[in-house]
DNA sequence: GATATATTAGTACAACGTACTAATATTGTA
DNA sequence: TACAATATTAGTACGTTGTACTAATATATC
């Protein structure tokens, strides 16, 4: 395994045990048994290993949607994806919670919008097909609101996870933020959709 | 203005303007003009600074929902409350955004899960109230879905604004967020009570 | 086998949070 | 008013942080 992945990957264990910023890099450096200068030479700034971090998220995040897009569309299939969203996000909490030192790296390396366009996009399309195939209804609840919710949902459940259920261990995290998507699905799903619902509630 | 107050202040309007981690407490003296050494006797860690501007924030709010509980309770009146609670959420936005600072305070000052605990029990009397004058029903939504999708709501709504929106201001956020609730509670009103949201769609 | 490049260690520096001491203001009491 | 006790202030020093820099070593390329 090369430096550079090692960095990234005790970086990453850190982040989630004692957050980013009772993180420094002479304490990654020591623990990988490296010095303070090698490491800046891969990473010069904090930020940039917050970056590598983030591109590796979301490569993992982008395997989990083409992998969805690649099957049959179907609120089961949907859940599963987001289920396994939720434990990617997981596996990466220590970096979300330094949502401060986040946005100056959002801020500069990506254009936050267009990801935020592209999500909804995939929102919408994903909402579509489940419509079509008899999932899902919008008569009492408006598309666009559920696109909002999921995309809020998404972003946020895990800063809510880690400041109101600290003490949870994954799987329980999960299972309960699941059942809250669920119970919200639960106002636009068709008695076929309802179904798919069952194991998550 | 007594000088610990005036640190208060000035250090809320750095922490908004450029982040709790890129203001140090050598700018926030610099400021108001007084010693470091000044600012470490009104408060010797960071930390306390940040603990002593959350207790502002929770007086105000707890100011907000002992004004509501004075009144007779309806939907407008809640919505007038929640709308209340997000500009004060907004004054502090900073803060909020220090979650990982944030964390270590929450864990150490405050029996967190007491806080929360409590709002779920002021969620489900106002909720009650609401349902009691007749401007909720639960039927195709459940009461305690509802008091999940509040709480993670209230909690997260600023931080998710701050990501996704940072070039809007507060007026434009409210009325974003608002809207984005009143169109979960539309699922929940009855004729009587969607009244009250339309100045909010 | 020589040269160029990539990687590493070691160190230095400014800024940070914080602790400490000495000086000055303010307050309470006779 | 005068004096003691306390509260507040300024100034400074220390260890840690992120980061930049140089010199040394390993690896690759021809």
């Amino acid at each position: 395994m090369k430096t550079r992945d090692r960095i990234i990957q005790t970086a990453i264990d850190l982040f989630n045990e004692r957050g980013m910023y009772k993180t420094s890099v002479r304490d990654i450096s020591q623990i990988l048994a490296i010095s303070p200068g090698n490491l800046s030479y891969h990473f010069s700034r904090k930020e940039d290993l917050l970056t590598a971090i983030l591109d590796q998220y979301r490569q993992q995040n982008d395997q989990a949607y083409t992998g969805y897009f690649d099957g049959p569309p179907g609120l089961a299939r949907y859940l599963d994806l987001v289920a396994h969203l939720l434990r990617n996000a997981y596996a990466y909490r220590g970096v979300f919670l330094g949502l401060d030192e986040l946005r100056s790296v959002l801020g500069t390396e990506y254009d936050y919008g267009a990801v935020e366009q592209k999500r909804r996009a995939f929102l919408e399309i994903i909402l579509n097909d489940l419509e079509m195939v008899g999932d899902l209804q919008f008569v009492q609840v408006g598309k666009d609101f559920i696109i909002d919710f999921l995309a809020f949902f998404q972003r946020c459940w895990i800063m809510e996870a880690m400041i109101s259920y600290p003490h949870l261990g994954e799987s329980d995290l999960i299972h309960r933020y699941m059942g809250f998507l669920a119970r919200q699905f639960m106002s636009i799903s068709t008695e076929q959709g309802q179904a798919d619902l069952a194991i998550w509630l």
